[in-house]
DNA sequence: TCCTTGGTTGAAAGCGCTTACAAATATTAT
DNA sequence: ATAATATTTGTAAGCGCTTTCAACCAAGGA
């Protein structure tokens, strides 16, 4: 026996105020056509019971429920959590709420709950990372979210998504692989190892500055040197005692992928940074939990995040046209023990 | 111009399938007091132009709308963010959604969200941590929260809080730090340092099987080996440099601390485990990522959730009475290298 | 055949709010 | 003072759904 409180309504501040309901609605809601004695006397009211509106009856009138879907693959993510952190608690701040929806790196998953968010009503909706299968396929079918967007506008953080009110918001990722690695080379590093685990849209950026840095100091790429790994410490490690190739230097995609080489350098003996220099993505948690404690370029999830919902709110209240479809963030790298620089 | 498309409603599917809404509402709630033919009639329909029910209209009427509130001080913190994801998970296998909302640590802050969430008409609350101010005060009032709880029902995942309606899931921590303290004991460890962050409700049961353990063994406690630290890895390194009384142990109630105190030894030149043994608390992601990898008390996070999940629909849907308030979940501890066993 | 019974269906009354429109009141111009 | 206008307030019609209650219909018993 849920035993609900007998919840007040618009009816009764009406009436303890002796005015009509509209009179009510448009006190709570900010109208500009009441008199200042009425909004006195109906605030009094209101704050001496301690009314707060229905959401379904306002949300039944306005279809809406200031809420937003967020749809990432997976929070058990140093990055995936600390981005919802941010949008939420920048939501917030405008006077959203947001729901939480992890979705899993699968397709169908994804398009399932885009489709559940709209069907709640969100005013819109922010997808957190790839657009890409987990299995490191490029998913060439974005046609859902194209979709979803003719309902409702539809944000992208970190991921490259084209089509009619859709924006994102992505880092510029080629740029900071592409000076993390000419620094490696610029410090006498010539085999340098680039080690990912997808195909992902900001893997792909990534592995492109390091390929354009290498060609632009004229060192061959290599293909042994690029390593497809599994995104767990360990498995890395292990895939990096198989490698026969030699190399001095590693650029991850992220902090475990580097980590792993980490600890593969401990395993074999091999000093870091002197052999080995590393260079992880992300600058998270574990970056500094390791020893020597590792260098990672900060991709300013926060400065995305804020920005996403910035422009959100631009478009769903203001309604303003010329937002920009993408824009991209700066990275910079945090220097620690595993380089020399 | 956000152009919403033109959404299909009752009205309309009764008209295509030439029954009243009644009827359509009844198919759809899955009602037995309607003729297979005439439910195979409407599906078709529904099927075929892809209807789903408003939420807020069906809201409205029902005063539900199959979602539960989750509030969490921070997402940053793999506890955490593990914790909402096992959650979110097991909710939706159940049908229901969740709103998150991360309050911070202090009272006020809690109270709004709750308050917030209330507001939304959610089926459920979920708090996760402990229900302690950040500062490390024992927040005396809880008496929010038994208020939330004459609303609806209130579930307290790690933490404790009497009351009608409140559900509470913890961990056995006394026991796993006695046993992990007393393995350290009879494998000669004498000056045994606990770590701590704060007052919480679990690092006050994690405290209590420290002093067990310690007076089983007949071993003095002292109060010089009890250390309130920073959560913070460097700042507990530091805070260990300035501590001038010998130990050869570390029990500490989170990864991030067993950490900084290997960060600790590592400067020092202590050789772990042989001249220093840590355990570490949560069995996180940092406890691989450090090197030697860090023993840890797992706490099975996701044992917690699921079966606070299972409670909570227990409650909210087959209305059982005889729910028990409070349940205890054992953890284990992981060896890794920074112990001997 | 007529009446009862049980199973299906539909009509209509909310649920609490927003808002267009009309009514009432206050303000200003004539 | 009266008319015209501006401002404030109230009336009532939805928004899309659930659900009670009454109406309907087929089948079986009297």
């Amino acid at each position: 026996m849920s035993m609900k409180k007998d919840v007040i309504n618009i009816y009764d501040i009406a009436e303890m105020a002796h005015v009509s309901i509209a009179t009510v609605s448009r006190v709570v809601n900010g109208s500009d056509k009441v008199s200042e004695k009425t909004r006195k006397k109906v605030m009094a009211v209101i704050d001496e019971v301690g009314y707060t509106p229905n959401v379904f009856a306002q949300g039944l009138g306005l279809n809406t429920m200031h809420t937003v879907g967020i749809i990432v693959p997976t929070i058990s993510d140093l990055y995936m959590s600390n981005a919802v952190y941010y949008l939420q608690e920048k939501l917030r701040s405008y006077g959203y709420d947001c729901i939480l929806s992890c979705s899993g790196f699968e397709l169908d998953g994804k398009q399932r709950h885009v489709n559940m968010l709209l069907s709640k009503h969100v005013d819109a909706l922010i997808l957190v990372g790839s657009t890409y299968a987990g299995n490191g396929e490029h998913v060439q079918d974005t046609d859902y979210i194209r979709e979803a967007a003719e309902t409702v506008p539809v944000f992208v953080v970190n991921g490259n998504v084209q089509g009619n009110n859709v924006y994102c918001t992505v880092n510029d990722d080629v740029k900071a692989v592409y000076d993390a690695t000419s620094k490696l080379i610029e410090h006498g590093h010539e085999r340098i190892m680039f080690l990912t685990d997808s195909q992902s849209y900001s893997a792909i950026k990534k592995r492109k500055g390091y390929e354009q840095a290498l060609e632009d100091h004229d060192i061959p790429l290599r293909a042994e040197l690029e390593m497809h790994v599994i995104n767990r410490m360990h498995a890395v490690r292990d895939q990096l005692m198989e490698c026969k190739i030699p190399f001095d230097a590693v650029v991850a995609t992220n902090d475990e992928i580097a980590v792993g080489a980490l600890k593969y350098a401990f395993a074999k003996g091999i000093m870091v940074p002197e052999e080995i220099a590393i260079v992880g993505y992300n600058n998270s948690g574990i970056a500094i939990a390791c020893e020597p404690e590792l260098t990672s370029i900060d991709n300013h999830i926060e400065d995305i995040c804020y920005q996403t919902v910035d422009r959100l709110i631009a478009v769903i209240e203001k309604n303003e046209t010329k937002i920009e479809r993408k824009i991209a963030i700066p990275c910079d790298m945090v220097s620690r023990g595993t380089t020399e620089f």
